[in-house]
DNA sequence: TAGATTGTTAATCGATTAACAATC
DNA sequence: TAGATTGTTAATCGATTAACAATC
């Protein structure tokens, strides 16, 4: 977990300011950003002291200032490209979701059978050109949307044509090796751990 | 972050055991489930011992004696219920989705404007008899697949109507209101928080 | 018995928070 | 100036780990 959360509130703290700013702010204080997210203005100030980022002691923070050294800090800030792997449901309607408001667009699919030579104007090609097309093209990130069979060796199958990063959504937890990293989207295992929750709720309401 | 992380690896180990029954074991140490998930042995032993969930300290652990028992923490094994807002393309892949392996099954769908009567025999039904539909068959859990612009008035609405846990797919993270968890699953900042972490991978390469 | 693994304790570690002096 | 907010420190908190005695 080490500091995967403090990127992730970099990035949530990026899409909070943008939101503000659209909304007519120009200056905006810790306890803004503590009221409008899940988390106390003590670690805002704390995250945004880290990376240099830094306000008016009387007048909070100028929001332009601080996107403008997130963006420096997240990267740049050309659209990112990823490929999908797996054309089942999942798959499409990931590929008929459009990203590019969140940074990223899908540049093309992969599937060991295509339903399809396109599906919303992106290719599907078959399994056996991914690598070629991940190396051509420089693409360093991957979403698996495969069955929970194929998982494992479709991973090893991304890892091996050069990924650097998957997104899994196969219901099977996928281990993260050197090379590549490997972030698991289990829904059902969410979903599970949302009635566990709630039942606790309810026992604790009981007592 | 608190006993939630605690939790997802009680649903992890079960979901690993059950594997490793399947594979004809009887037994398991500490030791093997630390090398199958991320997780150190002696965590393992922590986690079991916190539930009074004991082993022999020659043999191992006894693998249905481990599952009996986290059967049991976790909660009734009837298969869980719950709903779908939004019949978008998401929303549609994951009425096609088969989740009764996970444990639950989608009982129904809600859209502003049904584009059919029923999606892979689940119905769909007006947003207006969401309330009704909840109460009547007391479901505790809805999933959200709206887009950006209906998500906060759809999430009011599926409080409203009774819910007590929201899995939110919309690509704005919503807070989560005591009578109501929400979970957030953020496709998008999955995705640029891979890319960010795999660009500071590149940077520490070449230091 | 000798060896291996559990169960448990104290130590460690890192992240978060509380508090307040600095200062705009 | 008085008041408010940042920037920063030390305190807190909880989760994880290391280590080892108990014991099968």
């Amino acid at each position: 977990m080490e500091q995967k959360d403090q990127m992730l509130r970099l990035l949530k703290y990026k899409r909070m300011l943008l939101q503000f700013k659209s909304m007519g702010l120009s200056k905006i204080f810790s306890n803004n950003l503590s009221d409008a997210m899940d988390v106390s203005a003590s670690l805002v100030r704390r995250d945004f002291a880290h990376f240099d980022i830094t306000g008016n002691r009387r007048g909070g923070y100028t929001i332009n200032d601080v996107l403008k050294r997130l963006n420096g800090l997240l990267g740049d800030q050309r659209l990112h490209e990823a490929v999908l792997v797996g054309c089942g449901n999942l798959g499409r309607a990931l590929l008929n979701h459009d990203f590019i408001k969140e940074g990223f667009r899908l540049t093309a699919a992969f599937d060991i059978n295509p339903p399809e030579a396109e599906i919303n104007r992106i290719p599907v090609y078959p399994m056996e050109v991914l690598k070629n097309y991940v190396m051509q093209h420089h693409i360093l990130v991957g979403i698996l949307a495969v069955p929970f069979a194929a998982a494992a060796h479709t991973r090893d199958m991304m890892e091996q044509a050069g990924l650097r990063g998957i997104l899994n959504f196969a219901p099977m937890d996928l281990r993260s090796n050197s090379p590549c990293r490997v972030h698991n989207v289990n829904i059902g295992l969410e979903i599970e751990n949302l009635f566990f929750l709630i039942q606790q709720d309810e026992q604790k309401k009981i007592e």
